[in-house]
DNA sequence: GACAAGAACGAACGGTCGTACTATTTATGG
DNA sequence: CCATAAATAGTACGACCGTTCGTTCTTGTC
């Protein structure tokens, strides 16, 4: 890896701490270029415009979350598991981050408010849920949940999950809500399994 | 009403519109101005700091949320009726709103980040998140839910749909998300019916 | 219709924003 | 080790940020 791949990885993991905790737009090159003991122009140079370094903050955690979250979970044994597994990974990642999850911040930022930044957020957005989706698709297939489960609706159900997490763990501090949350996921489950 | 309170209504709900796409921080008293047609400092002259501009902003979209969402529901008859009733309600608002409900893309905004505005915001989730709570209260006492449901867990099961709607509807622009969520809520309550 | 209070304005402040240049330093391959 | 390319720094730019101040216009009251 040359020098400037390396410093540049060293930016965007300040960036994405930065994103995190203001957001995307909140992500100034000036108070990055503080925190990295760089020159603005320096660190600037290697993106070319600020949209462009939102965009490769974008693929930086796009990056992360799947070799923290996604990876790991397909080690585990296909359907349940690896659905609880995904979740719990999740939770890991969301908790890490100081401001919670940069995609859940940048999804609700972005709302509405066309632009590359928008479209690339978009697109990793569909390739999560994607991923939810193929879960439940394991799950079928594992024999775990019904024949004739919608995946989609799976997919949005537990998603909507996460974003509750998120929401209670983040605002509201609340520390028991990992329990709470692992009770619906148990309930949401239940209901797809075979009877 | 006098002439003051007036053009401050008229600027908040410039204000809210503003926010609820460009987000809180964004609001800028500049651009603000523009749209009212006032100069800058006139405007600033009805709020003295940013911060207190923010805080307003949420107590007048609190004040709507209220009259719009909340008392509308409470004409429902008590329990299941008046849950659906609230939901619809809040689809209704938040489909209203150009970048989707105030609330939840201020929640995201001021995660973990302290001060007066994160503080009010709290305050007013809680408020809500104690609403939700009391909805499923209200079905227990009208026997449409079990007498050993757990009411925290109703309303955070309950916030989680309306943000997976959020985030479908506004961000991935999903148009049939509402039936998901629909035959999700229907399964909530079904599971918290008596047996 | 005079007068005080309230409301809106215009200009200016120090800062920071993203971006564009040119220079200078540092790393790299022959 | 040196030439060349890559990486970083320095400086400047116009635009906008939130905020302050003094002035002017509008409103309602006696």
């Amino acid at each position: 890896m040359t020098k400037g791949e390396d410093t540049k990885s060293m930016i965007l993991d300040a960036a994405l701490n930065m994103a995190s905790r203001l957001g995307l737009e909140a992500v100034s090159i000036g108070e990055l270029a503080k925190v990295t003991g760089m020159s603005k122009s320096g660190l600037f140079a290697h993106f070319q415009s600020k949209e462009n370094l939102q965009k490769e903050i974008l693929n930086h955690a796009g990056r992360l979350f799947s070799s923290k979250i996604v990876v790991p979970a397909l080690k585990t044994a296909a359907g349940i598991p690896r659905i609880k597994a995904l979740v719990h990974n999740w939770i890991g990642w969301t908790s890490k981050m100081t401001g919670g999850c940069v995609f859940v911040k940048a999804s609700t930022e972005f709302n509405k408010r066309p632009g590359k930044v928008r479209d690339h957020l978009l697109l990793q957005q569909e390739l999560w849920i994607d991923c939810l989706r193929r879960m439940g698709r394991s799950a079928v297939d594992a024999g775990h949940f019904r024949q004739d489960v919608d995946c989609d609706q799976f997919a949005f159900e537990l998603y909507s999950l996460l974003l509750g997490f998120h929401l209670y763990n983040n605002l509201l501090e609340d520390n028991d809500i990992a329990i709470r949350q692992n009770t619906a996921l148990e309930a949401l489950i239940r209901r797809y399994q075979p009877v």
